[in-house]
DNA sequence: TCCCTAATCTGAACAATGTATAGATTTTAT
DNA sequence: ATAAAATCTATACATTGTTCAGATTAGGGA
């Protein structure tokens, strides 16, 4: 299945690199729990071993891929929030769908990372809390929910529970419906009852 | 590590559940991505193949065991709403609260069964959607919703979003706290803002 | 330019895993 | 009691993660 190139040289050159974006390719493929370190090195076209060299294991490599796949997130939420930019109270209130609608389509889209990234590898070395991984896309929600109660667009009483609430109720949905224990259908309900508890008014 | 016990006779008698409640038992030890059915064999004292006579591979041993857990979760659920029954305003209310704080309490205290629950394995068979695995809790929590709009205890306009609502935030704090992305001290007041997104007053 | 050291990669090996298949043992039904 | 069905074992195979000794190459100082 997987196509091993032939190297020329012995010394691959960036083998770091490449190691992370190879299994990037295949975990998209095939989901992190069917991928093997020596397919990996084989797609490379390099030996079982020379992955050692640059991560203590294979679980290391996994965890090296799902931070990265962090930063992706991240990219992409702030690439579609730009596309909503403004002050405008519709503008600000969009910004805000917009975040919980990245999170579900990146999700959607490639459900075998979301698997990747919440599913235990991207934790062992993330001890201090403020460079904890997900911090950009948290960072947003938090200036999101500021714009809106700035705009007095939200309810004061809520926002204590801003960043937490919608982390929780966005990041259930999308681990649900992955899962496959909720369907799609419900998710834009599921972002009107959050924009609702907020004191977020329609229109 | 595994203390293999010595079986008297050729038949086991009861090798089905034999394997269910020894996978149980590693998997709550070690971790699903832990635990081989070549482990559970021996554990039992029992060859690898015979394992096969019941289940068509290791992931549909898994997915058993997994499927168990949910009618775990729901009795556990039903033990505590049980403690706190009664038709007074303070006693519905607690009930709502027990949803959510059983829910937590089981996943921090066996994570390796929270994650296996979600991690999809148990989602192979169950197609037909009225016989869904989580079925029994997700009925606890909408008879626990209608009680509490039958009460007058919550906002009426919000009784739409309430399973769907509810099940996303509880569930997607208690998974991102098992997975470490929260913290739990952040749980209670998470709870705290559901019920005030959902016009549950306090008192 | 030559050589030496460090970096990088290979090859072979090992134990453990999931799984298939043929055959042994025991139960059950007639 | 005997044939058939159920249950379990033994053996085998390919694949996996990982280790380690050694081959190959790169880069820097003489």
């Amino acid at each position: 299945m997987t196509t091993a190139k032939v190297r020329t040289q012995y010394h691959h050159g960036d083998l770091d690199t490449a190691l992370i974006t190879t299994a990037r390719k295949l975990i998209k493929k095939y989901g992190v729990e069917h991928i093997s370190l020596r397919q990996v090195s084989q797609d490379i076209g390099v030996s079982p071993s020379a992955a050692y060299h640059y991560f203590p294991d294979r679980d290391s490599l996994l965890a090296a891929v799902g931070f990265s796949l962090f930063e992706e997130l991240a990219n992409y939420q702030e690439l579609q929030l730009a596309k909503v930019s403004g002050t405008s109270a519709r503008a600000v209130k969009e910004r805000f769908r917009t975040l919980g609608r990245t999170y579900i389509e990146w999700a959607v889209r490639e459900p075998h990372f979301f698997n990747l990234m919440f599913s235990g590898f991207c934790l062992i070395e993330s001890v201090n809390k403020k460079e904890r991984e997900d911090s950009r896309a948290f960072n947003n929600l938090t200036n999101c929910l500021d714009e809106l109660l700035a705009a007095g667009l939200m309810d004061k009483s809520m926002r204590p529970f801003g960043e937490f609430l919608s982390w929780s109720v966005v990041h259930g949905a999308t681990s649900l419906i992955v899962g496959g224990h909720l369907e799609i259908e419900n998710y834009e309900s599921i972002l009107d009852g959050l924009e609702m508890a907020l004191g977020i008014r329609k229109q």
